[in-house]
This record gives structure tokens, sequence and C-alpha cells, in this order.
DNA sequence: GTTGCGATTGCCT
DNA sequence: GGCAATCGCAACT
């Protein structure tokens, strides 16, 4: 019996995983493993960003940037943040997604310190930008599914999850929409 | 056509 | 803790 508040997947998430309410997406998603070409870890932190929401991409409707968001279940969504870092979502329901913002790193360890230029394990995934940047993900894997190559998602290992307010956005602030791995070292930021 | 700014990070004090 | 970097997008004239 799993307790109550944490995260235990058997199976490799299909569609339907991801057509939900994205706040339960980003809750169900703490201890996955994610890998692009081989290169990833356990997901350890990730925030939930809905269709209502002034402080999603999609609140205005669709747009050229935010496409993605309503390509359907299991899409990725990647865009450019200030000019230099690119971030990684799952898109839920329509118009709704998942941030991806720290991994545990597990697989690909060398590949990805390379691409970060550091070995420091808690530094390697520990942010969106970081994140995208040691899986080697561009504007190329906009749109992409998540359930094909080159991304790999898969049962991982259970974590109790905790929950905080959304980090660095300023509307819609106060939410408790961000989902964590209790304890972990590997997370962007401490839970409160 | 122009303008303001962002779901961040790393470096500096 | 403060702040510059850097550019594509979307809002506005």
């Amino acid at each position: 019996m799993v307790p109550e508040g944490s995260s235990a997947l058997r199976d490799t998430p299909g569609q339907d995983f991801f057509a939900r309410d994205a706040r339960a997406v980003a809750a169900a998603m703490i201890g996955l493993e994610l890998t692009v070409n081989g290169a990833g870890g356990l997901i350890v932190e990730t925030e939930a960003y809905l269709p209502d929401d002034p402080a999603s991409h999609s609140f205005r409707g669709p747009t050229a940037r935010n496409a993605a968001m309503f390509a359907g279940p299991a899409a990725s969504y990647v865009y450019l943040i200030y000019g230099r870092h690119w971030c990684l979502n799952a898109v839920c329901l329509p118009g709704s997604a998942v941030l991806i913002r720290a991994l545990e790193p597990t697989a690909g360890l060398d590949i990805m310190a390379a691409r970060r230029g550091t070995a420091d394990m808690r530094k390697l995934c520990a942010g969106p930008g970081r994140l995208a940047e040691a899986l080697g993900i561009t504007r190329a894997e906009d749109g992409l599914s998540l359930m094909a190559p080159p991304f790999a998602l898969r049962p991982g290992r259970s974590f109790s999850v905790v929950t905080g307010t959304r980090i660095g956005i300023t509307r819609a602030t106060g939410l408790p929409w961000r989902f964590g791995a209790a304890g972990s070292p590997f997370v962007s930021r401490r839970f409160g």
C-alpha cells in the first residue's frame, strides 16, 4: 500500500495519463524517469499551468509561441525564456501544461555534465533552463510527443509529494501549484 | 513598425 | 541579495 500523497506509477504513462487536470498530472509526474536520447533522470519538481490561469502562456488563447499547448495530451511544449533558456513542458488538457523544473540525474551523466559545463550533480538539472540544457532540448523538440523517441518516460521511484507556490511568475502568485519530491536535494529551490 | 518584458541563470558585491 | 544578459513574441501605435 502506497501512502497517500506519494507518487507511484507502475506503467509507462500513456495519453490518458496526460489527459487530466494539469495539477493532477504535475503531482503524478514526480518520480517518473525522463530521458532524451538516453540522458536524464527522475522528475523531482514540476509546476502546473491552466487555461484560465493568468500566469499561463495559454491565458490569452492560441498564439504562434504556445501552439503546442493546444496540440493534445502528451505533446511537448518548449519555449525560450529571457532570450537564453529553453523550458520543457508536458501538455495536458488543451491549454494546460506541466513545467518540468528539476531532475535527479540518473542517466547519461557524462554528456549532461559536458553540456552543462559542470559535474556538480546538484546543479546539473536543478531548474527548467538547466534541465533543458543538460538534456539537449531546444525549439527542435517543441510539439513532439513525449511518448516517442527521442523522449522516454517510465516508472522511476516513489516519492512523498510536497507542494509550494510557483517560482518566477508575476501574475497569479500564491497558488500552490508547484510540486516536489519531499526532501530531494535536486530541486531548484527548497520547499517551504 | 516599435516597444516592453518574461514559467532563468550566473556572476558580482 | 542585486543585477545584467539576450531575443522572440505579443501588445500596441
